[in-house]
RNA sequence: GGGGAUGUAGCUCAAUUUGGUUAGAGCCCCGGACUGUCGAUCCGGAGGUUGCGGGUUCGAGUCCCGUCGUCCUCGCCA
């Protein structure tokens, strides 16, 4: 490397005119006109115009015409303005160029398989593959200028506020969050395996029983399951705990560190405490406990008032315990035609609804398969019940309450966006409290948890009783027990943005009797307990210090910073929904002979 | 695991509905022209196993079966 950098291409300015430099980067691109070529140096802060003139020197100008697309060069010279009428506004350096006295080559390129530009599309395939070239695009650069920003703020936020940093081992035992566990099998102890964390729960926990007071980490934690837009197998977690403390302690400090992270990614200030809502709220008036609160369009739970009315639809949903919900999208009647209406059915039957109800309300009429089967009086409590007026359209689902809001809460979302509802600009940062403890699954006829079996009931006088009917009916769910396990309302609180879920934390389970009540409760005997968490359970013995913690998705935080509505583009080098890394070729098949070692046959699936 | 969409030039797409003879366009790339461009422009050129395998047919990018990849979605999951 003969020329040594002085500048970077993108920050070079009016300031330094007259001023010789060396800059270095990638070739954007290149215009010859006779003789004179401009040539786009890109770097990592921007792009900076070369120019070459013939009457300058012809070897140069002839050097330039011979670059290509990212060719790697490093260029000596001195910046100019640009003069009268040749600046571009379009670019930060737009108003200098540097007329080149010295040209090295650092690197060739061969063309690369796509342009390096934001304003086209290419398939994520290959954008994935050649993610090193995906990845010099400004906008995917600036994406990781913001992940950098925000980690770096939280990290000085929460080392001022006494909290150290302290990583947790990646190979560990099975974790209780749920998802399928990541293994990797253990040379050293033939047959037996680790499992990559799927959160550093238990290891937390134990750093305050350890006495470290407050600690975070950005935690990777891995789950083997099937992506979606906002997961990935892998991701990263604001992770952090502390002792002696009451939830309100933790969204405190979260509210703090959420501040700083507005003002120092957006330059925005926003109003700390952030409110909270209710679990039971969130999901009446927006059908989910992730709601986006940005705008209105409530859900109406109509349950109450069709029980006993002349659409028997309706009535016996209600009977069957079941519920009637709507949904008033303004100006609906008129937004939305016949066959988009049908699409609309077509989406609601599959995410399982046996039909979708309508009234429209046209200028001088109801449009509707159901209003016939109303009275007067009924029609017009629907009408007052929903807000509905002229050019509207109300939806309906009759089921499952789960079922109702989970569609009614899509469509929500749905035409918030086609209406423009959704403020881009606006963050609506929310806690979500007041969490049920168990789910009870009708069908089944099961208590299951609704989150991870450390989780401190709120009335954990409630949890003994649970657990102390179960040891009676030797764990068989009876009406008692149901209705002792809805009772028990969890410490947990989610925090929530633009109907995002980013995190969810909780007051921890410190005592060992709760502990082994909640471990009857959650169907887990005495055997399965001690060997699955007996480490942690020992350790309760021992004087651990009330606790409570959170953590916090990185990567969806980035996404609804950016506008974005996957995080693909806020990780490096993120898998495919089939969870394969495109970039290495992973996973791939592992070495016979590591096998051997490990003691590990590989058996064909079965069909 | 289920459902849906999709795969055509290096890239983005058209031709698929109704099977028909030579698969087109823009960008990129190559050559030429051009002394203020910045998505440069103009002229010329190259570039294809229509994802892969099989089948139907006189004839398949188009129809059928299988398979693989990518994306969305349900389940699952933060």
């Amino acid at each position: 490397m003969r020329l040594k950098r002085t500048h970077m291409c993108g920050d070079l300015r009016a300031d330094h005119i007259d001023q010789t430099v060396i800059v270095a980067g990638w070739v954007d691109r290149i215009r010859e006109i006779g003789g004179v070529t401009f040539l786009d140096l890109r770097d990592r802060e921007g792009r900076v115009q070369l120019k070459f003139r013939l009457e300058s020197s012809a070897k140069l100008l002839d050097a330039a015409n011979h670059l290509g697309r990212e060719y790697v060069i490093a260029a000596e010279g001195k910046v100019v303005h640009r003069g009268e009428g040749n600046t571009n506004p379009k670019l930060p350096t737009g108003d200098v160029e540097m007329e080149v006295e010295d040209l090295e080559i650092l690197n060739k390129s061969e063309t690369p398989p796509m342009e390096i530009r934001d304003d086209i599309e290419v398939n994520s395939e290959l954008r994935l593959k050649y993610r090193y070239l995906d990845l010099r695009r400004p906008s995917l650069q600036a994406n990781f200028k913001l992940r950098h920003r925000l980690v770096k703020s939280a990290r000085d936020h929460l080392d001022a506020r006494g909290f150290y940093e302290i990583e947790t081992p990646l190979l560990t035992k099975p974790t209780p969050e749920g998802a399928r566990d990541f293994i990797v099998p253990a040379r050293q102890s033939p047959g037996k395996f680790f499992a990559l964390p799927q959160s550093p729960q238990i290891f937390k926990q134990i750093l305050m029983m350890s006495g470290f007071d407050k600690y975070f980490q950005f935690a990777r934690c891995l789950r083997d399951e099937d992506k979606r837009g906002d997961r990935q197998p892998e991701h990263t977690q604001l992770d952090l705990e502390m002792s002696f403390v009451e939830p309100a302690d933790v969204q405190s400090v979260i509210e703090g560190v959420a501040a700083d992270i507005m003002k120092q990614t957006l330059g925005i200030d926003i109003v700390t405490p952030f409110p909270h809502l209710s679990y039971r709220d969130a999901m009446s008036k927006y059908g989910s406990d992730k709601p986006d609160t940005r705008f209105g369009m409530p859900l109406v739970d109509l349950s109450d008032d069709v029980k006993e009315c002349g659409f028997a639809v309706f009535a016996n949903t209600v009977k069957e315990g079941k519920v009637v919900k709507a949904l008033r999208i303004p100006t609906g009647h008129t937004m939305v035609s016949k066959g988009q209406f049908k699409a609309l059915e077509k989406d609601a039957k599959g995410r399982g609804a046996k039909g979708l109800a309508f009234i429209r309300y046209a200028e001088d009429e109801l449009v509707s398969p159901i209003a016939k089967f109303f009275t007067e009086e009924e029609l017009a409590m629907i009408k007052e019940r929903t807000g509905a007026e002229t050019g509207d359209l109300v939806v309906f689902v009759a089921d499952t309450a789960h079922l109702a809001d989970q569609i009614l809460a899509h469509f929500r979302i749905t035409f918030a966006d086609k209406l423009e509802l959704r403020d881009m600009s606006r963050y609506d940062y929310t806690w979500i409290d007041n969490f049920p403890q168990f789910e009870y699954d009708e069908e089944s006829n099961q208590i299951v948890a609704a989150h991870h079996p450390f989780v401190m009931p709120e009335n954990p006088e409630q949890l003994l009783a649970f657990a102390d009917e179960l040891r009676h009916t030797d764990g068989a769910v009876t009406p008692k027990a149901v209705d002792l396990a809805e009772s028990i309302v969890a410490t947990q609180y989610d925090f929530v943005v633009n109907g995002v879920e980013l995190g969810s934390g909780s007051i921890r389970i410190v005592d060992r009797e709760i502990q082994d009540a909640m471990f009857v409760c959650l169907g887990i005997g005495k055997e399965q307990a001690e060997s699955q968490f007996g480490f942690l359970l020992e350790a309760l013995k021992y004087g651990a210090p009330p606790m409570a913690g959170i953590g916090i998705g990185v990567d969806r935080w980035l996404m609804i910073l950016l506008g974005l509505d996957t995080i693909q583009d806020v990780i490096v080098f993120p898998k495919t929904a089939g969870a394969k890394g495109l970039l290495d070729d992973s996973p791939a098949f592992a070495d016979p002979a590591a096998l051997e070692e490990l003691g590990i046959q590989i058996v064909p699936k079965k069909e």
